[in-house]
DNA sequence: AAAAATACCATGATATCCCATAAATACCCA
DNA sequence: TGGGTATTTATGGGATATCATGGTATTTTT
């Protein structure tokens, strides 16, 4: 299975489109589909995304909640509702919609960063400063992950 | 099982392409693949790299964790956002990414270190440095270890 | 008709392939 | 064992392909 790797920075033209990174965009069209599957990050200022097996995924992951619980609506508003499935053009762009845009607060430059079943969309300097943090976390964890885990 | 051993001084040319040497590249090639996975030191101003085994490893440690925790968001942008599978060239050699390059402060020869299961890139007064306060290291602990066991 | 989306084309930068060379290493046979 | 030959390896350069990106033309939508 073809994992999400590294980042990658490109820029938004005027008329709104974004070169998806072809090592990224080689993944998503393995399942033969022409889509990037996005919504907004939950928790986070930036765009979740990915191909089929991401919309699957999270398919999924609300049959197995209560079909009449709070739960499921508020998870279905959310990610269902918010979801988009951006067409790629015959170049590899994409144009990343105005919800998405604000919610990211994008301008004129993204980063993908990839996490292997998905990936993120992010403004640049946003995604500096999550990266800090997330380094920081990462190290202060480390000591938990080196037991268990020789070699990192 | 074929384990990353010695070390050895190769340079980087005007395109940026660094021959992989021989020994580690048969070891990276066991598996069939043509690439290089590779990621920032998490404690060092190095490159860590490996072939399958090593990314295996990471993607397992990563498929422990609980998949909407905090943890997982951050260790999966720390891990699989900064590291990359170099294509190896039909010569043996790789082309470094700017961020690997500017982490390990890289310029124009490397060192490739073996340890084992992986093996590390290194600029070579860094490596050179790390490899003396390694050694100062080992002679105080012997300090240390000959005190405890006097008569040896 | 105007605006937005899509297809199509052009270009510079970069990566990839292919070949050449020199040095180092392995190999072979007297 | 020695000495010469073949092979591997690191490295450089030219040619080709790919990629990100900008632009123009055509289609679709409203």
């Amino acid at each position: 299975m073809q994992l999400f790797l590294s980042k990658f920075k490109n820029k938004i033209d005027q008329k709104g489109r974004v070169s998806i990174p072809s090592q990224f965009r080689s993944i998503l069209f393995q399942d033969g589909s022409q889509k990037m599957f996005c919504y907004p990050s939950l928790d986070a200022e930036a765009i979740d995304a990915g191909g089929d097996s991401l919309s699957r995924e999270i398919y999924a992951l609300m049959d197995n909640l209560d079909p009449y619980s709070d739960e499921k609506d508020f998870l279905s508003t959310a990610l269902f509702g918010l979801s988009e499935e951006l067409r790629i053009d015959s170049d590899g762009r994409v144009i990343i919609s105005d919800t998405l845009i604000q919610h990211a607060q994008i301008s004129d430059e993204v980063i993908f960063v990839g996490l292997g079943q998905k990936f993120q969309i992010w403004e640049p300097n946003r995604f500096s400063n999550y990266l800090q943090e997330a380094q920081k976390k990462v190290r202060e964890q480390r000591l938990l992950l080196s037991k268990k885990n020789k070699g990192f």
